[in-house]
DNA sequence: AATAGTTTTTAGATTTGCCTAAAAATAAAT
DNA sequence: ATTTATTTTTAGGCAAATCTAAAAACTATT
Protein backbone atom coordinates (compact mmCIF):
# COMPACT_ATOMS: atom_id res chain seq x y z
CA UNK A 1 0.00 0.00 0.00
CA UNK A 2 0.95 3.42 -0.88
CA UNK A 3 0.69 6.51 1.30
CA UNK A 4 1.15 9.95 0.38
CA UNK A 5 3.34 12.46 2.74
CA UNK A 6 -0.02 13.81 4.46
CA UNK A 7 -1.31 10.32 5.12
CA UNK A 8 1.89 9.60 6.86
CA UNK A 9 1.91 12.69 8.65
CA UNK A 10 -1.56 11.58 10.12
CA UNK A 11 -0.58 7.59 10.96
CA UNK A 12 2.95 9.06 12.85
CA UNK A 13 0.88 11.58 15.10
CA UNK A 14 -1.58 9.25 15.76
CA UNK A 15 0.79 6.99 16.55
CA UNK A 16 2.22 9.23 19.09
CA UNK A 17 -0.77 10.49 20.49
CA UNK A 18 -1.92 6.76 21.22
CA UNK A 19 1.12 6.19 23.21
CA UNK A 20 0.25 8.67 25.79
CA UNK A 21 -3.98 8.02 25.81
CA UNK A 22 -4.67 4.82 23.87
CA UNK A 23 -8.15 6.52 22.64
CA UNK A 24 -7.46 9.33 20.47
CA UNK A 25 -9.60 12.06 19.89
CA UNK A 26 -10.50 14.17 16.82
CA UNK A 27 -9.56 17.54 18.81
CA UNK A 28 -6.29 15.78 20.13
CA UNK A 29 -4.74 15.20 16.49
CA UNK A 30 -6.39 18.52 14.83
CA UNK A 31 -3.74 20.34 17.67
CA UNK A 32 -1.23 18.39 16.86
CA UNK A 33 -1.01 18.56 13.26
CA UNK A 34 -1.77 22.79 13.26
CA UNK A 35 -5.03 21.76 11.17
CA UNK A 36 -8.95 21.57 12.22
CA UNK A 37 -11.14 19.14 13.38
CA UNK A 38 -12.74 18.81 9.79
CA UNK A 39 -10.16 17.87 7.80
CA UNK A 40 -9.08 15.46 10.33
CA UNK A 41 -12.28 13.73 9.99
CA UNK A 42 -11.99 13.69 6.32
CA UNK A 43 -8.45 12.20 6.49
CA UNK A 44 -10.06 9.50 8.76
CA UNK A 45 -12.80 8.16 6.79
CA UNK A 46 -9.70 7.81 3.93
CA UNK A 47 -7.69 6.39 6.42
CA UNK A 48 -10.29 3.76 7.81
CA UNK A 49 -10.75 2.70 4.12
CA UNK A 50 -7.25 1.51 3.78
CA UNK A 51 -7.92 -0.19 7.39
CA UNK A 52 -5.31 2.12 8.92
CA UNK A 53 -7.54 2.81 11.66
CA UNK A 54 -10.26 1.61 14.13
CA UNK A 55 -12.90 4.36 13.87
CA UNK A 56 -16.73 4.83 14.57
CA UNK A 57 -17.92 8.10 14.46
CA UNK A 58 -17.95 10.11 17.43
CA UNK A 59 -16.42 7.22 19.02
CA UNK A 60 -12.70 8.02 18.80
CA UNK A 61 -10.00 6.12 17.33
CA UNK A 62 -7.00 3.75 17.26
CA UNK A 63 -4.09 2.41 14.86
CA UNK A 64 -4.97 -1.36 13.50
CA UNK A 65 -2.21 -3.93 14.08
CA UNK A 66 -1.48 -2.76 9.89
CA UNK A 67 -1.78 0.64 10.72
CA UNK A 68 1.00 0.56 13.94
CA UNK A 69 3.46 -1.36 11.58
CA UNK A 70 3.38 1.72 9.05
CA UNK A 71 3.55 3.90 11.87
CA UNK A 72 6.93 2.07 13.25
CA UNK A 73 8.20 2.42 9.72
CA UNK A 74 8.10 6.54 9.65
CA UNK A 75 9.49 6.62 12.88
CA UNK A 76 12.22 4.04 12.11
CA UNK A 77 12.94 6.14 9.11
CA UNK A 78 12.48 9.17 10.96
CA UNK A 79 15.02 8.36 14.12
CA UNK A 80 17.48 7.06 11.61
CA UNK A 81 17.72 9.72 9.41
CA UNK A 82 18.43 11.67 12.95
CA UNK A 83 21.18 9.49 13.71
CA UNK A 84 22.96 10.12 10.42
CA UNK A 85 22.50 13.67 11.17
CA UNK A 86 24.14 13.98 14.23
CA UNK A 87 26.37 11.32 13.99
CA UNK A 88 27.60 11.71 10.34
CA UNK A 89 27.20 15.17 9.44
CA UNK A 90 27.60 17.01 13.16
CA UNK A 91 24.50 18.95 13.39
CA UNK A 92 23.14 19.29 16.75
CA UNK A 93 21.00 17.46 18.31
CA UNK A 94 18.27 20.32 18.65
CA UNK A 95 18.70 21.18 14.99
CA UNK A 96 17.48 17.45 13.50
CA UNK A 97 14.04 17.24 14.02
CA UNK A 98 12.15 19.15 11.34
CA UNK A 99 15.16 17.95 8.26
CA UNK A 100 13.85 14.32 9.48
CA UNK A 101 10.49 15.30 9.27
CA UNK A 102 11.02 15.90 5.31
CA UNK A 103 13.78 12.52 4.75
CA UNK A 104 11.14 10.05 7.09
CA UNK A 105 9.05 10.58 3.70
CA UNK A 106 11.72 9.30 1.40
CA UNK A 107 10.57 6.05 -0.05
CA UNK A 108 12.80 3.29 -0.59
CA UNK A 109 13.02 0.77 1.40
CA UNK A 110 16.70 -0.54 0.33
CA UNK A 111 17.69 3.27 1.51
CA UNK A 112 16.37 2.98 5.01
CA UNK A 113 18.59 -0.82 5.15
CA UNK A 114 21.76 0.44 3.40
CA UNK A 115 21.54 3.23 5.60
CA UNK A 116 20.89 1.06 8.98
CA UNK A 117 23.84 -0.48 8.01
CA UNK A 118 25.99 2.44 7.86
CA UNK A 119 25.18 3.66 10.91
CA UNK A 120 25.85 0.53 12.13
CA UNK A 121 22.21 -0.34 13.51
CA UNK A 122 21.64 2.08 15.67
CA UNK A 123 19.62 1.39 18.64
CA UNK A 124 18.62 4.78 20.07
CA UNK A 125 18.18 7.99 18.04
CA UNK A 126 19.86 11.70 19.45
CA UNK A 127 17.40 12.23 21.87
CA UNK A 128 17.33 8.75 23.56
CA UNK A 129 14.54 7.38 21.23
CA UNK A 130 14.39 3.81 20.85
CA UNK A 131 14.57 3.15 16.86
CA UNK A 132 12.75 0.40 15.59
CA UNK A 133 14.34 -2.79 13.40
CA UNK A 134 12.50 -3.16 10.52
CA UNK A 135 10.33 -5.29 12.10
CA UNK A 136 9.38 -2.91 14.51
CA UNK A 137 11.04 -4.06 17.73
CA UNK A 138 12.81 -1.78 19.59
CA UNK A 139 13.99 -1.20 22.96
CA UNK A 140 12.30 -1.08 25.67
CA UNK A 141 14.39 -0.17 28.58
CA UNK A 142 12.47 1.36 31.33
CA UNK A 143 13.20 4.56 31.98
CA UNK A 144 11.95 7.19 34.24
CA UNK A 145 11.42 10.68 35.05
CA UNK A 146 14.21 13.12 36.47
CA UNK A 147 11.99 13.72 38.91
CA UNK A 148 11.46 10.27 40.29
CA UNK A 149 14.93 9.60 40.63
CA UNK A 150 15.56 9.21 44.31
CA UNK A 151 18.20 10.90 46.39
CA UNK A 152 22.05 10.38 45.81
CA UNK A 153 21.18 7.94 43.17
CA UNK A 154 23.22 7.83 40.15
CA UNK A 155 21.78 7.54 37.03
CA UNK A 156 22.22 7.81 32.64
CA UNK A 157 20.35 10.54 30.74
CA UNK A 158 18.51 8.67 28.22
CA UNK A 159 15.91 10.58 26.95
CA UNK A 160 14.36 13.91 26.48
CA UNK A 161 10.86 14.65 26.19
CA UNK A 162 10.41 17.04 23.72
CA UNK A 163 12.31 18.15 20.84
CA UNK A 164 11.26 22.13 21.52
CA UNK A 165 14.80 24.04 20.47
CA UNK A 166 13.84 26.43 23.89
CA UNK A 167 14.54 22.84 25.43
CA UNK A 168 17.33 21.38 23.78
CA UNK A 169 18.90 24.97 24.06
CA UNK A 170 18.78 24.82 27.41
CA UNK A 171 20.48 21.55 28.08
CA UNK A 172 23.22 22.32 25.60
CA UNK A 173 23.96 25.48 27.64
CA UNK A 174 23.73 23.32 30.74
CA UNK A 175 26.09 20.42 29.00
CA UNK A 176 23.44 18.18 29.44
CA UNK A 177 22.73 15.17 26.92
CA UNK A 178 21.77 11.42 26.04
CA UNK A 179 24.49 9.81 28.48
CA UNK A 180 25.06 11.71 30.58
CA UNK A 181 25.72 10.79 34.16
CA UNK A 182 24.27 12.68 36.75
CA UNK A 183 23.04 12.45 40.56
CA UNK A 184 20.91 13.84 42.30
CA UNK A 185 21.93 15.35 45.55
CA UNK A 186 18.93 17.65 46.83
CA UNK A 187 15.39 18.46 46.39
CA UNK A 188 14.01 21.38 47.24
CA UNK A 189 10.20 21.28 48.31
CA UNK A 190 9.57 24.83 47.95
CA UNK A 191 9.60 25.02 44.07
CA UNK A 192 10.54 20.95 43.77
CA UNK A 193 13.92 22.39 41.83
CA UNK A 194 16.55 19.62 42.25
CA UNK A 195 20.53 19.70 42.41
CA UNK A 196 22.48 17.61 40.12
CA UNK A 197 25.92 17.10 39.90
CA UNK A 198 27.87 15.45 36.91
CA UNK A 199 31.24 14.15 37.29
CA UNK A 200 33.11 16.42 39.58
CA UNK A 201 32.08 19.51 38.75
CA UNK A 202 30.16 21.92 41.09
CA UNK A 203 26.97 20.90 41.62
CA UNK A 204 23.88 23.29 40.08
CA UNK A 205 20.45 23.36 40.15
CA UNK A 206 17.27 22.99 37.62
CA UNK A 207 14.01 23.81 37.61
CA UNK A 208 10.97 21.22 38.18
CA UNK A 209 10.12 21.77 34.59
CA UNK A 210 12.80 20.87 33.03
CA UNK A 211 13.03 17.48 35.22
CA UNK A 212 10.33 16.77 34.24
CA UNK A 213 11.29 16.71 30.74
CA UNK A 214 14.20 14.35 30.97
CA UNK A 215 14.20 10.33 31.36
CA UNK A 216 16.82 8.22 33.16
CA UNK A 217 18.05 5.10 33.46
CA UNK A 218 19.06 4.43 37.04
CA UNK A 219 22.39 3.19 37.88
CA UNK A 220 23.42 0.44 40.52
CA UNK A 221 26.94 0.86 42.28
CA UNK A 222 27.94 -3.04 42.77
CA UNK A 223 28.61 -3.63 46.22
CA UNK A 224 31.94 -5.96 45.77
CA UNK A 225 33.82 -3.28 44.07
CA UNK A 226 32.21 -0.15 43.47
CA UNK A 227 31.83 -0.59 39.25
CA UNK A 228 28.97 1.22 38.18
CA UNK A 229 26.73 -0.96 35.86
CA UNK A 230 22.76 -0.18 34.56
CA UNK B 1 11.04 31.85 -2.95
CA UNK B 2 9.53 28.70 -2.19
CA UNK B 3 8.59 25.95 -4.51
CA UNK B 4 6.51 22.54 -5.19
CA UNK B 5 8.43 19.23 -5.72
CA UNK B 6 6.22 19.88 -9.04
CA UNK B 7 7.60 23.11 -10.06
CA UNK B 8 10.78 22.30 -8.91
CA UNK B 9 10.94 19.31 -11.52
CA UNK B 10 9.62 21.14 -14.10
CA UNK B 11 12.81 23.49 -13.64
CA UNK B 12 15.03 20.86 -13.30
CA UNK B 13 13.84 19.02 -17.04
CA UNK B 14 13.67 22.96 -18.82
CA UNK B 15 17.28 23.48 -17.54
CA UNK B 16 18.25 20.19 -19.22
CA UNK B 17 16.56 20.62 -22.65
CA UNK B 18 17.60 24.05 -23.01
CA UNK B 19 21.66 22.45 -22.46
CA UNK B 20 20.96 20.82 -25.59
CA UNK B 21 18.24 22.82 -27.49
CA UNK B 22 18.18 26.31 -25.86
CA UNK B 23 14.87 27.31 -26.37
CA UNK B 24 12.26 24.49 -25.57
CA UNK B 25 8.96 23.61 -26.22
CA UNK B 26 6.25 22.89 -24.71
CA UNK B 27 5.89 19.60 -26.18
CA UNK B 28 9.38 18.62 -25.45
CA UNK B 29 9.08 19.46 -22.09
CA UNK B 30 5.84 17.51 -21.74
CA UNK B 31 7.59 14.42 -23.32
CA UNK B 32 10.36 14.93 -20.72
CA UNK B 33 7.86 14.85 -17.70
CA UNK B 34 5.67 12.37 -18.81
CA UNK B 35 2.87 14.52 -18.67
CA UNK B 36 0.57 16.26 -21.30
CA UNK B 37 1.23 19.66 -23.24
CA UNK B 38 -1.96 21.37 -21.73
CA UNK B 39 -0.68 20.51 -17.89
CA UNK B 40 2.91 22.28 -19.24
CA UNK B 41 0.93 25.45 -20.48
CA UNK B 42 -0.71 25.74 -16.79
CA UNK B 43 2.66 25.63 -15.04
CA UNK B 44 4.53 27.64 -17.60
CA UNK B 45 2.18 30.40 -16.49
CA UNK B 46 2.38 29.58 -12.90
CA UNK B 47 6.51 30.03 -13.19
CA UNK B 48 6.50 32.89 -15.58
CA UNK B 49 4.77 34.85 -12.52
CA UNK B 50 7.27 33.85 -10.30
CA UNK B 51 10.14 35.03 -12.77
CA UNK B 52 11.51 31.88 -13.44
CA UNK B 53 11.18 31.85 -17.07
CA UNK B 54 10.74 33.97 -20.27
CA UNK B 55 7.93 33.03 -22.01
CA UNK B 56 5.74 33.94 -24.50
CA UNK B 57 2.85 32.23 -25.75
CA UNK B 58 3.17 29.88 -28.53
CA UNK B 59 6.90 31.10 -28.57
CA UNK B 60 8.66 28.43 -26.98
CA UNK B 61 10.83 29.86 -23.21
CA UNK B 62 14.22 29.69 -21.40
CA UNK B 63 15.16 30.13 -18.25
CA UNK B 64 14.95 33.21 -16.21
CA UNK B 65 19.12 33.83 -14.70
CA UNK B 66 16.95 33.07 -11.28
CA UNK B 67 15.60 30.08 -12.91
CA UNK B 68 18.90 28.82 -13.96
CA UNK B 69 20.06 29.29 -10.57
CA UNK B 70 17.38 27.44 -9.39
CA UNK B 71 17.66 24.29 -11.76
CA UNK B 72 21.66 24.34 -10.93
CA UNK B 73 20.77 24.35 -6.80
CA UNK B 74 18.24 20.98 -7.92
CA UNK B 75 20.68 19.73 -10.04
CA UNK B 76 23.82 20.14 -7.29
CA UNK B 77 21.19 18.54 -4.84
CA UNK B 78 20.62 15.52 -7.11
CA UNK B 79 24.44 14.84 -7.79
CA UNK B 80 25.28 15.26 -4.41
CA UNK B 81 23.10 12.81 -2.92
CA UNK B 82 23.87 10.28 -5.62
CA UNK B 83 27.61 10.58 -4.83
CA UNK B 84 26.73 9.80 -1.18
CA UNK B 85 24.34 7.17 -2.34
CA UNK B 86 27.05 5.31 -4.29
CA UNK B 87 29.76 5.72 -2.37
CA UNK B 88 28.78 5.98 1.41
CA UNK B 89 25.80 3.67 1.44
CA UNK B 90 27.20 1.28 -1.34
CA UNK B 91 24.66 1.29 -3.72
CA UNK B 92 25.66 0.41 -7.67
CA UNK B 93 25.34 3.63 -9.69
CA UNK B 94 22.87 2.31 -11.76
CA UNK B 95 20.53 2.04 -8.67
CA UNK B 96 20.27 5.93 -7.36
CA UNK B 97 18.96 8.11 -9.93
CA UNK B 98 15.01 7.61 -8.89
CA UNK B 99 15.93 8.13 -5.04
CA UNK B 100 18.14 10.63 -5.61
CA UNK B 101 15.57 11.66 -8.02
CA UNK B 102 13.09 12.25 -4.49
CA UNK B 103 16.00 13.72 -2.45
CA UNK B 104 16.96 16.36 -4.42
CA UNK B 105 13.45 18.17 -3.43
CA UNK B 106 14.76 18.20 0.26
CA UNK B 107 14.37 21.68 1.57
CA UNK B 108 17.17 22.23 4.16
CA UNK B 109 20.38 24.75 2.70
CA UNK B 110 22.39 23.69 5.47
CA UNK B 111 22.08 19.86 4.98
CA UNK B 112 22.92 20.33 1.52
CA UNK B 113 26.10 22.30 2.89
CA UNK B 114 26.97 19.85 5.65
CA UNK B 115 26.29 16.56 3.01
CA UNK B 116 28.99 18.41 0.88
CA UNK B 117 31.53 18.62 3.65
CA UNK B 118 31.04 15.14 4.67
CA UNK B 119 31.71 13.85 0.90
CA UNK B 120 34.86 16.18 1.06
CA UNK B 121 33.27 18.70 -1.56
CA UNK B 122 33.46 15.86 -4.87
CA UNK B 123 33.08 17.62 -7.90
CA UNK B 124 31.65 14.61 -10.20
CA UNK B 125 28.81 12.52 -9.86
CA UNK B 126 28.93 8.88 -10.10
CA UNK B 127 28.25 8.99 -13.63
CA UNK B 128 30.64 12.15 -14.64
CA UNK B 129 28.73 14.12 -14.27
CA UNK B 130 29.80 17.61 -12.82
CA UNK B 131 28.90 18.76 -8.93
CA UNK B 132 27.58 22.62 -9.30
CA UNK B 133 29.11 24.12 -6.28
CA UNK B 134 27.26 26.68 -3.73
CA UNK B 135 27.36 29.30 -6.49
CA UNK B 136 26.10 27.27 -9.52
CA UNK B 137 29.68 27.34 -10.33
CA UNK B 138 31.17 23.55 -12.42
CA UNK B 139 33.36 21.67 -13.87
CA UNK B 140 33.37 21.71 -17.76
CA UNK B 141 35.86 19.42 -18.63
CA UNK B 142 35.75 19.46 -22.35
CA UNK B 143 34.97 16.00 -22.76
CA UNK B 144 33.86 14.20 -26.31
CA UNK B 145 31.74 11.65 -27.27
CA UNK B 146 33.72 8.00 -27.59
CA UNK B 147 32.31 7.90 -31.32
CA UNK B 148 34.64 11.14 -32.14
CA UNK B 149 37.67 9.62 -30.29
CA UNK B 150 40.56 8.89 -33.14
CA UNK B 151 42.07 5.82 -33.71
CA UNK B 152 44.83 4.24 -31.15
CA UNK B 153 43.79 7.01 -28.92
CA UNK B 154 43.67 6.42 -24.83
CA UNK B 155 40.73 8.16 -23.25
CA UNK B 156 39.34 8.11 -20.21
CA UNK B 157 35.61 7.53 -19.39
CA UNK B 158 34.03 10.74 -17.57
CA UNK B 159 30.38 10.73 -18.18
CA UNK B 160 27.19 8.34 -19.72
CA UNK B 161 24.74 10.26 -21.67
CA UNK B 162 21.60 8.79 -20.11
CA UNK B 163 20.68 6.94 -16.70
CA UNK B 164 18.82 4.14 -18.05
CA UNK B 165 18.96 0.62 -15.72
CA UNK B 166 19.08 -0.84 -19.33
CA UNK B 167 22.38 0.71 -20.39
CA UNK B 168 23.86 0.86 -17.02
CA UNK B 169 23.37 -2.89 -16.66
CA UNK B 170 24.94 -3.43 -20.03
CA UNK B 171 28.23 -0.91 -18.82
CA UNK B 172 28.60 -3.32 -15.81
CA UNK B 173 28.46 -6.59 -17.55
CA UNK B 174 31.41 -4.78 -19.85
CA UNK B 175 32.84 -3.80 -16.97
CA UNK B 176 33.17 0.27 -18.61
CA UNK B 177 32.80 2.75 -15.59
CA UNK B 178 33.49 6.24 -14.82
CA UNK B 179 37.31 6.61 -14.68
CA UNK B 180 37.92 3.36 -16.81
CA UNK B 181 40.26 4.19 -19.68
CA UNK B 182 40.28 2.41 -22.73
CA UNK B 183 42.01 2.73 -26.19
CA UNK B 184 40.23 2.53 -29.57
CA UNK B 185 41.91 -0.31 -31.71
CA UNK B 186 39.60 -0.77 -35.00
CA UNK B 187 36.61 1.37 -36.01
CA UNK B 188 34.19 -0.72 -38.40
CA UNK B 189 32.27 1.45 -41.31
CA UNK B 190 29.24 -1.47 -41.67
CA UNK B 191 28.05 -0.58 -38.46
CA UNK B 192 30.01 1.77 -36.95
CA UNK B 193 30.31 -0.63 -34.08
CA UNK B 194 34.34 -0.14 -32.53
CA UNK B 195 37.08 -1.76 -31.33
CA UNK B 196 38.05 -0.90 -28.17
CA UNK B 197 40.84 -2.56 -25.17
CA UNK B 198 40.85 -2.06 -21.30
CA UNK B 199 44.03 -2.10 -19.90
CA UNK B 200 45.56 -5.33 -20.27
CA UNK B 201 42.46 -7.41 -21.24
CA UNK B 202 41.44 -8.57 -24.45
CA UNK B 203 39.82 -6.39 -26.57
CA UNK B 204 36.06 -6.36 -27.52
CA UNK B 205 33.27 -4.35 -29.48
CA UNK B 206 30.64 -2.17 -28.82
CA UNK B 207 27.73 -0.87 -30.95
CA UNK B 208 27.88 2.40 -32.00
CA UNK B 209 24.35 3.09 -30.11
CA UNK B 210 26.36 2.49 -27.09
CA UNK B 211 29.35 4.12 -28.09
CA UNK B 212 27.23 7.59 -28.35
CA UNK B 213 26.64 7.53 -25.10
CA UNK B 214 30.01 7.16 -24.04
CA UNK B 215 31.68 10.35 -23.24
CA UNK B 216 35.62 10.18 -22.35
CA UNK B 217 38.24 12.71 -21.54
CA UNK B 218 41.54 11.94 -23.64
CA UNK B 219 44.66 11.19 -22.41
CA UNK B 220 48.19 12.17 -24.08
CA UNK B 221 51.00 10.15 -24.07
CA UNK B 222 54.01 12.31 -23.33
CA UNK B 223 56.37 12.62 -26.37
CA UNK B 224 60.04 12.07 -23.52
CA UNK B 225 58.45 9.14 -20.90
CA UNK B 226 55.82 7.49 -22.12
CA UNK B 227 53.61 9.05 -19.04
CA UNK B 228 49.87 9.61 -19.13
CA UNK B 229 47.89 12.79 -18.43
CA UNK B 230 44.80 14.86 -19.31
C1' DA C 1 -34.95 14.36 31.61
C1' DA C 2 -34.44 18.72 29.53
C1' DT C 3 -31.18 22.16 28.57
C1' DA C 4 -26.60 24.08 27.78
C1' DG C 5 -22.03 23.35 26.21
C1' DT C 6 -18.64 20.87 23.70
C1' DT C 7 -17.03 17.91 20.14
C1' DT C 8 -17.47 15.91 15.79
C1' DT C 9 -19.29 15.53 11.38
C1' DT C 10 -21.37 17.24 7.07
C1' DA C 11 -21.88 20.53 3.35
C1' DG C 12 -19.94 23.41 0.30
C1' DA C 13 -15.59 26.24 -1.31
C1' DT C 14 -10.79 26.76 -2.47
C1' DT C 15 -6.09 25.61 -4.28
C1' DT C 16 -2.85 22.75 -6.75
C1' DG C 17 -1.80 19.85 -10.30
C1' DC C 18 -3.44 17.19 -13.56
C1' DC C 19 -6.66 15.67 -17.40
C1' DT C 20 -9.67 15.67 -22.14
C1' DA C 21 -11.61 18.00 -25.84
C1' DA C 22 -12.00 21.92 -28.59
C1' DA C 23 -10.28 26.28 -30.32
C1' DA C 24 -6.53 29.22 -31.79
C1' DA C 25 -2.05 30.03 -33.54
C1' DT C 26 1.88 28.65 -36.08
C1' DA C 27 4.29 25.84 -39.64
C1' DA C 28 4.36 23.10 -43.86
C1' DA C 29 2.91 21.89 -48.44
C1' DT C 30 0.74 22.17 -52.47
C1' DA D 1 -1.54 32.12 -50.87
C1' DT D 2 -4.66 28.81 -49.44
C1' DT D 3 -5.17 24.63 -47.47
C1' DT D 4 -3.52 21.05 -44.36
C1' DA D 5 -1.14 19.52 -40.48
C1' DT D 6 0.98 20.33 -36.17
C1' DT D 7 1.62 22.66 -31.95
C1' DT D 8 -0.02 25.28 -28.27
C1' DT D 9 -3.43 27.31 -25.56
C1' DT D 10 -8.05 27.75 -23.53
C1' DA D 11 -12.13 25.92 -21.36
C1' DG D 12 -14.08 23.03 -18.29
C1' DG D 13 -13.61 19.05 -15.01
C1' DC D 14 -11.57 15.91 -11.53
C1' DA D 15 -9.10 14.34 -7.21
C1' DA D 16 -6.51 15.43 -3.01
C1' DA D 17 -6.13 18.11 0.94
C1' DT D 18 -7.38 21.82 3.07
C1' DC D 19 -10.77 25.46 4.97
C1' DT D 20 -15.31 27.92 7.12
C1' DA D 21 -19.85 27.63 8.66
C1' DA D 22 -23.64 25.04 10.04
C1' DA D 23 -25.80 20.82 11.58
C1' DA D 24 -25.69 16.67 14.34
C1' DA D 25 -24.18 13.93 18.08
C1' DC D 26 -22.40 13.36 22.34
C1' DT D 27 -21.53 15.10 27.53
C1' DA D 28 -22.48 17.51 31.60
C1' DT D 29 -25.51 20.06 34.66
C1' DT D 30 -29.05 21.34 36.89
Amino acid sequence: MNFSTSEENYIKAIYHLQQANNLVTTNELATELNTKAASVTDMLKKLKTKKMLHYEPYQGFTLSNEGKKVALGIVRKHRLWEYFLVNKLEFGWDEVHSIAEELEHIHSPVLIEKLDAYLSYPKFDPHGDPIPDINGKMETTKQINLTDLELNAKAEVSAVGSQSSELLELLRHKNIGIGTVLEVIRKFTFDNSIEIVIKKNPPFSISHQLAQTLFVKPLYVSATDGSITK
